[in-house]
DNA sequence: TAGATTGTTAATCGATTAACAATC
DNA sequence: TAGATTGTTAATCGATTAACAATC
């Protein structure tokens, strides 16, 4: 297995999986990379070259074994592993990612909500109290959490993200439409709602 | 202008137009592109490329003018337009999104709520109503929609949508995890939240 | 004018696609 | 075995970076 591999395969990867997911729940038992190609719109060299940074999981003449290269596309994006999360920011967004149960069945486990606000707090969503921000840094200590998801304005995110960093958080997934400044071994995913319908916004130029 | 930009300049152009957002509010009036690359984590000539194939912003000596600057990437973005939404689905995603006042802001105005379950029709989300799914197809053609903001699962996405374009519309913001088939014509922005956790996870491994 | 910085061309780098020998 | 399809190398394409003449 490379030991760095691109980001731009990386983001195909979930989509591989989407696709196996699919197909193994249909009862499709193997598949070549001519027929995933054809079916996911994109090249066989590219589904073949993606796949061989990781090991070689199809067979000459035979194509790829369905439920096998779902099960070891999982365990190359850790969704054998679990995790432990905690949502900060209880809003509407905050709420909603909490309500998702897919990412329960995924291995993401909700172990705590954090908010600033006193109103919001003692609330539950889905068996998960909601708790005083001041209860943020001991909780992440004592629960071991992996990952942080950021559902508040951008103005509080650059403060909060420094107390995750402090807390020792190793991932940030965020929704705050800034960009958050830590150290090279925390990892951010940002999700930018508003850039995403910018996109949108320009390609609808003219129509 | 270039007649075909490609998406990878596209993507960075909603961040441009963030940060000269932030300088301008700043009373910043101007920058060269190296300060601009070093506040951005960027190079100065991946900036210069980027904005030269919209035209010559700058100027030799001088640099940009932020304000100036920032109000033409936002007509680049088609953010000087008013858009005209609805929301199917309006569940927790759906009602977090309905609730997003910035999206308002910039021109996106949600005229229309729907969903099918009969709970939810006749709530009010900041003054919009929760439409059954039968009215959507004649509301579409009445209000003028240009742009569907897709929060229903899966199962069902695949039919909302071909109703979609049906009725004309002309770009689908698809938060459901499926890709949609739809005519070159109708644009799809996709958001796949599991997938962006998915790469996080990823980037996780290891640590 | 001299200095600064753009706009733009040329060079480099990386990602995608094509081709085919290896092999099931 | 013959046919099919992978794994992998080579060729192509596109995107990023470097360089510098143009010009404010």
């Amino acid at each position: 297995m490379d030991i760095n591999i691109s980001q731009a395969v990386i983001r195909r990867l979930p989509r591989y999986y989407r696709y196996l997911g699919e197909l193994k729940d249909e009862g499709v038992l193997r598949i070549s990379s001519r027929e995933l190609s054809e079916l996911m719109h994109v090249t066989a060299s590219q589904i073949r070259q993606d796949l061989n940074h990781f090991g070689g999981f199809g067979q000459q003449g035979y194509g790829y074994n369905v439920r096998n290269l779902y099960d070891e596309i999982g365990k190359i994006l850790g969704l054998d592993k679990n995790h432990k999360l905690v949502v900060i920011g209880a809003g509407h967004l905050g709420q909603a990612l909490s309500n998702y149960v897919n990412f329960e069945r995924r291995g993401f486990h909700i172990l705590g909500i954090f908010d600033k606000n006193p109103d919001l707090v003692g609330m539950k969503i889905r068996d998960v109290l909601v708790s005083p921000m001041e209860e943020l840094e001991s909780f992440i200590a004592t629960n071991d959490i992996d990952i942080a998801v950021l559902t508040i304005p951008k103005t509080s995110a650059v403060d909060v993200a420094k107390t995750l960093v402090k807390s020792n958080i190793k991932a940030i997934w965020n929704f705050a439409h800034v960009d958050l400044a830590v150290p090279d071994d925390v990892i951010v995913e940002n999700v930018h709602l508003s850039e995403s319908l910018m996109r949108l916004s320009y390609n609808l130029r003219g129509k």
